[in-house]
DNA sequence: GACTAAACGAGACGGTACGTCGAGTCTTTGT
DNA sequence: ACAAAGACTCGACGTACCGTCTCGTTTAGTC
């Protein structure tokens, strides 16, 4: 779980240095969204490090991206578990907006959306199945709790309440008010609801 | 409905031309998802119109491309209306997703999710609120006919049923497969479900 | 007569201007025997001129010099003509030596010796050929007043008189002293000797 | 006199093994006419030593050419020995001609004419005082024999001889043909004709 | 039908970034 | 302790596209 660069065969001292330079002079990029901070030039003044290094080693500026967002995946965080499905959805939604909200998602996900890197994608493609396979805890204890009805599978009640907010942020530009996400909410227990005949 | 050259004083002859001309390198463009071919400079040779006229008229890549969506806006298609709201959500659905598996999309869905042009947005922003706002009108009638719940509305539920595939096609790049529209179609229908004191 | 570039449509501007802040550097180079000035990053510093204007207008640093060169092609100087052939050779001779010690000889003949550029080795070519054939004329006069055989061409005589001179400069870098400049005019004027049968 | 390489401390082993690939490589290179391959890089790729050692024992790829080239030193080729000057001579000329055209003299001649590399111009500089100090015995039999003037030295005639040769194919690129080759011969034998009260 | 102003064509320029190559230095590793 | 391996800094290469500029040339609409 080192990244892409496996190779990485003397893992003290400059290369590990070079590594985080690098790094955090992308981290800053992304976090002011500077997106022309992004390209070599610009990483290898901010960070110090020579261009041809980080092309050495990275090859270019998807695949750095890469090898960030790796160090990125989300941290099993724990999940809200009130009792109540409804607020257990309208907590794990707001946190969602508030991760798209920061500027360093700002950046990143077009970026992500855009690219034709197949490591940039399978990065990403691996934070997300993450992400919701994590999530979808939520649901499933509703289910064992019988207040969600089995018939939707709990990884795709999640992807039914999270996708309306990438679509806002990425593509319509609408806004992810509060009220967005009470309805938002809204519509996912009506699609948890249970049957008549799950509630005995 | 003149697009951004509001400017353009002299709509007949060969202004007329010079914008076709361009219009349709752009498209060729989109079409091969040739990103590159979408700089200036490609479309000036592709179109055989010169750079200099290009930048005079749309300042960049991303004016130009907010002009040619504009034309775009969905002509208002007609909306299947079978009678059963699961069959024409479904249709929907499947229209939608041939749509973004089409080349031109591919290529343009990133550039609008990655792009910071204002005039670029706006025009993408029209796009989906028309598709979104003309399809609503199939759940509109269900609720007519006491086939769906007025507690969601209509345009709500075409962005449950559809964002889930933006999701997909932008994001996490998954599958779009026949199986995932009819689980897709199933949650929109459940959440679409009256209420046992509608059902009158 | 205008060098590479015969495409000068606007001969009074900046075109123009570019190409002597350009010519000055290279010269300054020359002089200066940097080698290393020669590089277009390094000529486009010291004139002033972007790199990638150099790149357009000349290609390489060596189309830079085969214009320049062609721009130095020796102006007709006057040949002398003392009535006596070995001073005149003499003469020639000491000239070119002077020509050939000189610092931006100096670093000129090594690169066109080392080029593969065809247009550096024409704009030579030319170069000499028109040195020598002018040269020539010395001989030719002495051969009317009887005082050089006509069994040598004068065009040979020229080359069999300076070679020595290039060998010494570019390959053995032999001195170039008084010493031997006389000895090869003497080779030179046996060379010449008219025969019994001339004299008449 | 063992070349630069003075630090050859185990004549024996693994360090002579790596002079022979290193120069294999050099030799090579320079019989293909590549001189990008005399690069350090590409010398070490070639050779297989890696490129640090190289420098180590050579600090250039001149200071290498030069140890190459004295081992290149003319073997002492046996001269000609006709009885007939002019034949001699024409001999040695086109012998001279044939060692140009020679891939590794095309390559090599540059080189030598533009290095700033006192090592590699002493190496050269020996080269050519050997072949003509060598080749001189021509004349000097000649002269004994009472076929050639004692005017002139030995060994600026073979220079008066040779240099056109080298002019044509280092600096003026005109052919080496035949007829010049006769012409030239001609010219030197013009040159040493005995004069009348030498023939005695 | 000639005139005028807008639009276009042409092409040079300064500028940023690209990705690559070779030179030469310095550090880590293995023996 | 030392040489091999290799990661690093540095600077030049040649190219692409950007956006600007100055000219000169159509051409559309008007008087």
């Amino acid at each position: 779980m080192e990244g892409v660069d496996q190779v990485r065969t003397r893992p003290g001292g400059r290369s590990a240095q070079v590594r985080e330079r690098v790094f955090a002079a992308v981290r800053e990029a992304l976090e002011q969204g500077e997106t022309a901070a992004l390209s070599i030039d610009e990483l290898a003044r901010r960070s110090g490090i020579h261009r041809t290094t980080i092309y050495r080693r990275w090859l270019s500026t998807e695949g750095l991206i890469a090898d960030l967002l790796i160090a990125l995946t989300p941290v099993e965080t724990p999940l809200p578990d009130t009792g109540d499905l409804r607020r257990d959805l309208a907590r794990v939604a707001r946190r969602v907006v508030a991760t798209l909200e920061a500027p360093i998602s700002k950046t990143m996900l077009p970026l992500i959306a855009g690219t034709t890197d197949p490591r940039l994608a399978e990065a990403a493609a691996g934070y997300w199945s993450s992400l919701f396979a994590h999530t979808a805890e939520i649901v499933r204890r509703a289910q064992e709790r019988g207040l969600a009805t089995r018939e939707v599978r709990p990884i795709d009640a999640v992807e039914s309440l999270l996708a309306p907010i990438y679509l806002r942020v990425l593509v319509t530009r609408q806004p992810t008010s509060r009220a967005f996400i009470d309805n938002l909410v809204t519509r996912s227990a009506r699609m948890l609801a249970p049957g008549p005949e799950e509630k005995a």
